[in-house]
DNA sequence: GCCCTTGATCTGTGATCACACTTGATTTGA
DNA sequence: TCAAATCAAGTGTGATCACAGATCAAGGGC
């Protein structure tokens, strides 16, 4: 066989697929509620295709926990408790936490620079899109949790994200509408102790960036419950 | 509707579930050999059933990474590599090192009652049925694991031992024939520690319980590729 | 003799249909 | 009037068929 060089394989996308990354982006951006339900012919409508490719999308992020399925064999998104919030956040700051640690003693010049331009595309347009807004920081931490090196960890951050997507997803418009937006000032903290290779500065950075959006979220559901207690 | 007391609900389970239960059991088992090419229709002949519940269960498998796909569509399970030995390891000491030391804190007599039967059965029939204790070890393990509270972490240690399964194979024959088996000791430590809601010896009782096999696979590993540099 | 082409076979993928079950509104009964 | 029974629409699940791509062997050309 002769050597084509420089030639990245092209590898056949499947209309799965394309359902299962169009789901798992609209999961992540918040677009879906928790406690809605999903029905499979009613996606399949949406993204004008057969119910086939919708079901073994959907199989795959019940999997993931991304979704669940009722005993009624019914398939929704998971609604939001406090002991969900909790168990979540954990996990993040554990798994990512660590992924940020590694990949801080990783980073090259390149990766530097990628992060730099994410960061600069990112202060451009802030509070002008609230979904392109979601992009850029889905980016910003995927690229550096993809140079920690470990092909295990991050499908396990990606679960998460999918699992926190739809709770989050009212912060993210909190935060978009109020413009106190100081995800900025993290994620510079971030780049900058990466820059210096600090892991655990790095990783505390990290943490708070995290939590930040889920302390609102408790907040609001604390609110939410003593306003139901006296109506 | 009349109250039905004592009837634990029943739920129907599906063709695909049993199937998906069947190919993660014979995974964890050790069942199938890393690098293994798996074909949909193959394994609905041996499961008896048709090829559509199997191939969603292997779309299942696919994402939670006990299963990989070819550029080819070629479904198989991953092959051993150093780098995922090391991987999997250092993810799995994270995880369930947190796991445990979480389980620590919330152990009741219940559980460890369920624990010492565990390993009263295990220690019974040592060395009798390799699958019986392939069973029996993960049941230890996910009897604590379940005590942790994380109905995050759970799905997460469950893909990381499907994942391990395939490569610790050749550890738990090897281990198994050699008698020398002192995951025993480990067992009765940890259960030691959990008794007296030790977190850190917990800890690190479970992380030399899982790294044996690993260190016992590294080594394989190198004297095979040292073996084959010089025939 | 060697390489390319051709062919048959097997693979995963997608679409469609049949079925059992759930669900919600309607109708029937007292 | 209210409750129970009934019917119809809609749900996920499984089986079957059609199809494009991959694989590998035998055949044909240089």
């Amino acid at each position: 066989m002769t050597e084509a060089v420089g030639l990245a394989p092209v590898g056949r996308d499947t209309v799965q697929d394309r359902v299962y990354s169009e789901l798992r982006r609209a999961l992540i951006g918040g677009l879906f509620s928790p406690g809605q339900v999903l029905t499979i012919r009613q996606l399949a409508d949406a993204l004008l295709t057969s119910t086939m490719p919708v079901r073994e999308a959907l199989g795959r992020l019940i999997t993931e926990q991304a979704l669940e399925i009722l005993p009624n064999r019914q398939i929704r998104v998971p609604p939001v408790t406090l002991a969900r919030i909790e168990d979540l956040l954990r996990a993040r700051i554990l798994i990512e936490g660590e992924a940020m640690a590694l990949a801080a003693a990783r980073m090259t010049p390149r990766h530097i620079a990628s992060l730099r331009a994410i960061l600069l595309d990112w202060e451009e347009m802030r509070g002008t899109q609230v979904d392109r807004e979601v992009t850029l920081n889905h980016a910003f931490h995927f690229e550096i949790y993809r140079a920690c090196g470990s092909t295990v960890l991050i499908p396990m951050i990606e679960s998460l994200w999918l699992q926190s997507g739809p709770l989050t997803r009212a912060a993210i418009y909190a935060f978009s509408e109020a413009g106190a937006n100081d995800a900025a000032r993290f994620h510079h903290d971030i780049l900058q102790a990466l820059q210096a290779g600090d892991a655990a500065t790095a990783r505390a950075a990290l943490v708070a960036d995290i939590s930040r959006p889920f302390a609102y979220l408790k907040d609001k559901l604390g609110a939410d419950a003593a306003e139901k207690e006296t109506p």
